[in-house]
RNA sequence: GGGCGAUUAGCUCAGUUGGUAGAGCGCAUCGUUUACACCGAUGAUGUCGGCGGUUCGAGCCCGUCAUCGCCCACCA
């Protein structure tokens, strides 16, 4: 006998266990089998499951345990990312923690500590995804630095090189002055603060006497300013042009030069002009031939190229040191509030980033953006919502150089080396190199490997095939890629998606997935987006604890409607907590009643009205749920179950069969048994994808073998229901029974009758108002009397009914009443349709004003 | 500055080719009848953001305005 309610703690576990030790989530299982191909966006190594990663998991394992019941031969491919900086970041504090750091220990040490804390704690998401239920192909895990994926990032890495797309630039870079590392564009988030913008007096280098104002939110960056630039056809300032300026502070001379980018409108009309700073300047430096000063240590304090006052100062000291000094020199002329974007780091998003120019690894991404999309623009690739494609293509049509080499130890190391004269080898390998070396220099000569290593990004883009065996050409490889879906959110379309259709594209000819499907971010349950800092963040092994993983990957599925945020927290999970509990109720309600699927059950010749009538609702709810599913649509599948489940399953058809049960009618007891057990036996089969557990753990209820069968619930197919044909009669029919049952429940609760009274009871001592409302409603209760006589099997109340209709019998026989039924069906639905259209062309014609 | 999305019951949200406005929660009343109180029955509640247009008919299509959110952008 089941338990009341469901007890996720008890089953979970050992559910869990059982299945990935059945080898049930191997790919392979069925070599003659379409495949069907997933790789799971890696979550950082070190990480560990947010809701975020809940709902992505979620909704992967719904196709996933969806379409190996639909028995394709499913790879559903997991694995982790090294996450360079993330994690390099979390050992370090460690290290200051313990009191050392980085560079006392060295570079060696260091990386293997990274790896011992990588063996410590990488275990972590992938544990919490299994609790969630994810039915990843485990034997095949994979981590972006795994031998076979590092190996695959150098091959790409040569390649690109060789082929001239990968190259060394020196140029301004975004500058993180706290990880001292370059950062690509995408890691930059300008973040809109309140700041001053300073009017400085710049005198011309011959008339001290005379001044030009520049207006700036960065003085001091002035100690590097090489001009002042004037649009080319401001009165104002024609005159000047041509002239120099000695520069306050440094006393150095700058050209006031002529440049379109100054606007004549914008501050004073006249700006300064920092090449080594700012990206704007470095351009207009290009075009004037100015020099590129950098005045910034790495950790972006002042260096050596300024007046020894301000030498190793912060940038923000030297700030304000530099605007007291001018404004001590009477060179201040005003001080106005601005709010402007500044380049923040994207993750602690507290850094300002720092223009910079050094010397870095470049991609030129420019021909694998054409190819990437060509391939969404002829349909290779879709996205789903549409809309993100429009995305895609205004990321990729101005896509610039990408900067690949960062200044850490934890990552790729960029496989080029250096002999003493500077000239680089790029091979995969340091033997490689040295062979090239002695190539060159007819002789072996030392080298020494590039210090830096590669974005994390660019493994990462090499993960659909890389983790497939690629660059040797894998049994896997062959048979799932290209993969099929993508399931990711919008916000790493251009980190992650962009680039994995440019790789994939460039290194394979094919695309990496033909759907990208986008779904939406969670967010709390009011709204509000989640943080650390703000308290308000949704852990998802805490609603597990609470209510089960069943639960919260039902509300999640349920409100994954595409692209719109999506709101969690415990009140939602609890709904499908209790819905859980319905279903499982239903499921103890069939033990009760012996509802055990019959041998040889056939659901197309099953007899009576209300039998018909389930089967039909199923193959519908059925063919409802696949259509979502293969549309992406989870909502509406796992809200179509719901309704299922809950609202026709339970609230009708349960309560219709109650009687049935009580009767003596023992032929039809029999088929409704057999019909409800084979009936809830599907139900648990399209519940499966969303709720595994309790389906797994409730399908014994119904099997004739008994727990044996729990393990091979994700192994059986998918519903078919091709053999049964829609019984129109049948649906007919119960409608008109429901409307009728409701009717007569709204009258009982008006009348204050209880349900479990019999109505002759009522019958036998009218007062007057109960006898205007039996009056009211005679012919119903009459009907109603039939109904429930023929649902039951009980004999019709006859007296009962004499008494009410006051004549008698109405004549009323149940095949009457469902041909009744049927007429009323077929006229509120078809006829009406063709009575508007007679109708709406009547009118037409009417106002068609026809000359006769 | 450009682009996108949202605006539907008190709250949170569905609403896929334009055809009688839906769900859950909450609320009110009643109820422990062969599963389930993590339950059942019944009920109330909407100028579908404003205005204009197309149509026999608009929550849905078009235009416009308002408010909120997101993304992108080199503006001093």
């Amino acid at each position: 006998m089941l338990e009341k309610t469901f007890n996720p703690k008890d089953v979970e576990d050992r559910l869990y266990q059982a299945w990935e030790k059945s080898g049930a989530f191997r790919a392979g299982n069925r070599p003659d089998a379409t495949p069907f191909t997933m790789v799971i966006p890696p979550p950082n190594v070190t990480g560990s499951l947010h809701v975020g990663h809940a709902l992505n998991n979620t909704l992967q394992d719904v196709l996933a345990r969806f379409e190996r019941m639909r028995g394709k031969d499913v790879l559903w491919q997991p694995g982790t990312d090294h996450a360079g900086i993330a994690t390099q970041l979390v050992v370090e504090r460690q290290l200051r923690e313990a009191q050392t750091s980085r560079q006392a220990m060295g570079r060696e040490a260091f990386i293997k500590r990274v790896w011992e804390w990588k063996a410590e704690s990488g275990g972590t998401i992938t544990r919490q995804q299994r609790r969630l239920g994810s039915s990843c192909d485990w034997s095949r895990e994979r981590f972006t630095m795994d031998e076979g994926l590092s190996r695959a990032v150098l091959k790409v890495f040569v390649e690109l090189y060789r082929q001239g797309l990968m190259y060394k630039d020196t140029r301004l870079v975004n500058w993180d002055p706290s990880l001292q590392t370059a950062v690509s564009d995408l890691e930059v988030e300008n973040i809109e603060i309140k700041g001053n913008l300073w009017h400085l007096k710049y005198p011309l280098a011959d008339d001290a006497e005379t001044f030009i104002v520049v207006a700036t939110t960065r003085p001091e960056t002035m100690l590097a300013d090489q001009a002042v630039a004037v649009h080319p056809d401001d009165e104002r300032y024609k005159a000047l042009v041509g002239r120099m300026v000695r520069l306050p502070l440094t006393g150095s001379l700058d050209p006031i030069i002529a440049d379109e980018y100054a606007t004549a409108e914008k501050g004073s009309g006249a700006v300064k002009i920092t090449p080594g700073h700012d990206f704007n300047d470095y351009e207009v430096g290009k075009r004037h031939g100015l020099a590129v000063v950098n005045m910034f240590t790495p950790d972006a304090k002042l260096g050596a190229d300024v007046p020894e006052a301000y030498r190793g100062l912060d940038r923000f000291v030297a700030r304000k040191k530099i605007v007291a000094d001018m404004e001590a020199l009477g060179l201040l002329e005003k001080v106005e509030q601005v709010t402007h974007a500044v380049p923040h780091d994207e993750k602690s998003k507290s850094v300002e980033l720092e223009p910079m120019l050094t010397e870095q690894w470049y991609l030129n991404v420019k021909p694998l953006a054409e190819k990437a999309m060509a391939a969404v623009r002829d349909g290779r690739t879709k996205f789903i919502p549409q809309r993100f494609e429009d995305e895609y293509f205004r990321w990729l049509e101005d896509i610039r150089p990408w900067c690949v080499s960062r200044q850490l130890w934890w990552g790729h190391q960029i496989p080029a080396w250096y002999d003493a004269d500077g000239n680089v080898f790029v091979a995969e390998s340091e033997a490689e190199a040295l062979a090239a070396a002695r190539a060159k220099h007819g002789r072996d000569v030392v080298l020494t490997r590039d210090p830096d290593v590669l974005d994390t990004w660019f493994s990462s883009a090499l993960w659909p095939f890389s983790t497939l065996g690629w660059p040797d050409a894998t049994p896997e490889m062959k048979r799932h890629y290209k993969t099929d879906v993508l399931v990711t959110m919008f916000d790493i379309i251009f980190f992650w998606v962009a680039r994995m259709m440019m790789m994939g594209l460039h290194f394979t000819n094919e695309v990496p997935f033909h759907t990208v499907y986008i779904h939406a971010r969670v967010v709390d349950e009011k709204g509000q987006k989640m943080s650390k800092s703000k308290g308000n963040v949704v852990d998802p092994l805490t609603l597990i604890e609470q209510f089960g993983a069943d639960p919260l990957r039902f509300a999640l599925a349920i409100a994954a409607a595409p692209g719109k945020d999506l709101r969690m927290g415990p009140g939602r999970v609890e709904i499908y907590r209790n819905f859980c509990t319905k279903h499982w109720n239903a499921a103890r309600f069939c033990e009760m009643n012996g509802c055990v699927r019959a041998a040889g059950f056939d659901p197309a010749r099953v007899g009576s009205a209300v039998n018909r009538w389930i089967i039909g609702e199923l193959v519908r709810t059925k063919a409802e749920v696949t259509g979502a599913l293969e549309a992406f649509r989870f909502n509406d599948a796992a809200g179509g179950l719901y309704e299922f489940v809950w609202n026709v399953y339970c609230d009708w058809y349960l309560e219709f069969i109650k009687p049935v049960f009580a009767g003596s009618d023992e032929a039809q007891k029999a088929e409704t048994r057999a019909t409800a057990a084979w009936v809830l036996d599907e139900m648990l089969r399209l519940m499966h994808p969303f709720t595994p557990f309790i389906t797994e753990e409730l399908w014994r209820v119904t099997g004739e073998q008994g727990p044996a069968r729990a393990r091979l619930l994700i192994e059986e197919t998918w519903p078919d229901y091709a053999a049964i044909a829609r019984d129109v009669a049948a649906e007919a029919e119960m409608n008109w029974v429901k409307t009728l049952v409701s009717e007569v429940r709204s009258v009982r609760a008006e009348m204050n009758v209880k349900p479990s009274d019999k109505l002759p009871l009522v019958l036998n001592t009218p007062s007057a108002r109960e006898r205007e409302w039996l009056q009211r409603h005679n012919d119903l209760i009459l009907r109603m009397g039939r109904l429930e006589s023929a649902v039951s099997g009980d004999s019709f109340p006859k007296g009962a009914a004499q008494i009410v209709a006051g004549e008698g019998d109405a004549g009323l026989t149940l095949e009457g009443f469902i041909d009744f039924a049927k007429e009323r069906a077929r006229l509120s639905k078809d006829l009406k349709k063709a009575e508007d259209e007679v109708a709406r062309v009547d009118q037409k014609l009417g106002n068609a004003n026809f000359i006769s």
